[in-house]
DNA sequence: TAGTGGTCTAGACCACTAA
DNA sequence: TAGTGGTCTAGACCACTAA
């Protein structure tokens, strides 16, 4: 009790946690109505309805119009991780952030960058391929796929100067967004460009964007050497 | 316009989000107030507060109070990750799941192992390795440190019949988890348990949980050649 | 079909912070 | 210090779904 306040629902939130934790509530026991709650508790009801939704949300508990609230039985584990551009990632570790464009020609794109649209066949799109730097060293590798049906301005931008990753953020926003990890050995192209030895893992983000159902693009970041992704919090 | 319901708050998200994304709203402005913007559309403010905390939730805007609701001029990508028990993953890919039990000990901590649950000087914990299969091949190799100070009981289990993943997630709720993805190169002991050529890129996922302040268990999943991990939807 | 969670409203008061 | 978002309340009605 540090205070004489009414309760809030981060409070409301706190106690039925603690109860998961403490064991009163087990995994698939079925918790009291939210109005039981709330008189027992001495708030409004809605006060317990948003304390539940945030329970809820971060996979604590289940619920289910007249079924009811339950604890989860198959508690999962949920990792918000947020990835922003390449820029300010470097400049946040305190970095001197710098860009290289390797590549930019209009492809035809491979059926592994159609089958991520889900485009049955292959399509002429903008094909960028660029270097992100940190204090002079490789940091990140962009291999992108930009959809000129639906970014033709971006022709006109130079992107010697600009990433293609800044003006599409700025300029394109999304509606949808898959994101897939997963590693990879370094061929011998990447692993000069990436300062790696040949064959080192590393980790690959992959993105795709879609406004509606309109491809936007899609991008393969190569990661530098032991480079890692970290989660914020629980 | 489906029916003649009263607008709901998913409304008045869409809507909002509709004018983010034909750029009524351009990255860094400023949205009217919370009670003009309920007016405009006709519904009580509570409404407007409902949808706003949502963009908010979702990296789309920026609210504070006093200087109100702004478009987030750096957008960040918001990537949530559902990691479930393994087993339980194993079966959704409809696959029959398999478990062995490689080693266990009682053992000093490595310093990496330490450093991870912040501790300054090693301690003796409880160590796991142990082999998750799908249809009888490698899926996923854990190796596992658990603290006895907060996790005695488990030393009473049989690992070899329950996995150490299963009866923790059961029993230890936690309340902090932190999550670390990065790359490695199978090293010989782990190519011939993953069934994998020596070197293989491997992407491991790496998780340390809390309850309170107190360390439970800190483990290392590295998962078979050519795993992805895969995002819900933005 | 009855019970439970989901949402909306109007009004009040509070908490933070830009000016 | 005034303006804006954050939250609570009480009551109403709705939507889903287990029984």
């Amino acid at each position: 009790m540090t205070s004489a306040h009414r309760s809030s629902w981060q409070d409301i939130r706190d106690t039925l946690q603690g109860r998961v934790l403490d064991r009163t509530y087990r995994p698939g026991d079925k918790l009291p109505r939210d109005e039981d709650i709330a008189e027992e508790l001495g708030c409004a009801r809605s006060t317990v309805q948003r304390a539940m939704q945030d329970l809820a949300d971060a996979g604590v508990v289940e619920r289910k119009r007249k079924g009811g609230t339950h604890v989860r039985p198959d508690p999962v584990t949920r990792a918000v991780l947020d990835i922003p551009i390449t820029r300010v990632e470097v400049e946040a570790k305190g970095a001197v952030y710098g860009y290289q464009l390797v590549h930019q020609a209009r492809e035809m794109t491979p059926l592994s960058v159609a089958a991520s649209f889900g485009l049955s066949a292959p399509e002429e799109m903008l094909h960028v391929e660029a270097l992100h730097l940190a204090d002079q060293r490789a940091y990140v590798f962009e291999d992108r796929w930009v959809n000129l049906e639906s970014c033709a301005e971006i022709e006109a931008v130079d992107l010697t100067r600009d990433s293609a990753n800044e003006w599409l953020v700025r300029n394109k926003p999304y509606s949808r967004c898959d994101v897939r990890l997963y590693a990879v050995n370094a061929d011998d192209r990447i692993a000069e460009r990436m300062e790696a030895m040949p064959g080192a893992a590393l980790l690959v983000i992959e993105r795709t964007t879609w406004l509606g159902d309109v491809p936007i693009t899609t991008v393969r970041s190569v990661t530098r050497p032991n480079y890692q992704l970290l989660t914020q919090k629980a």
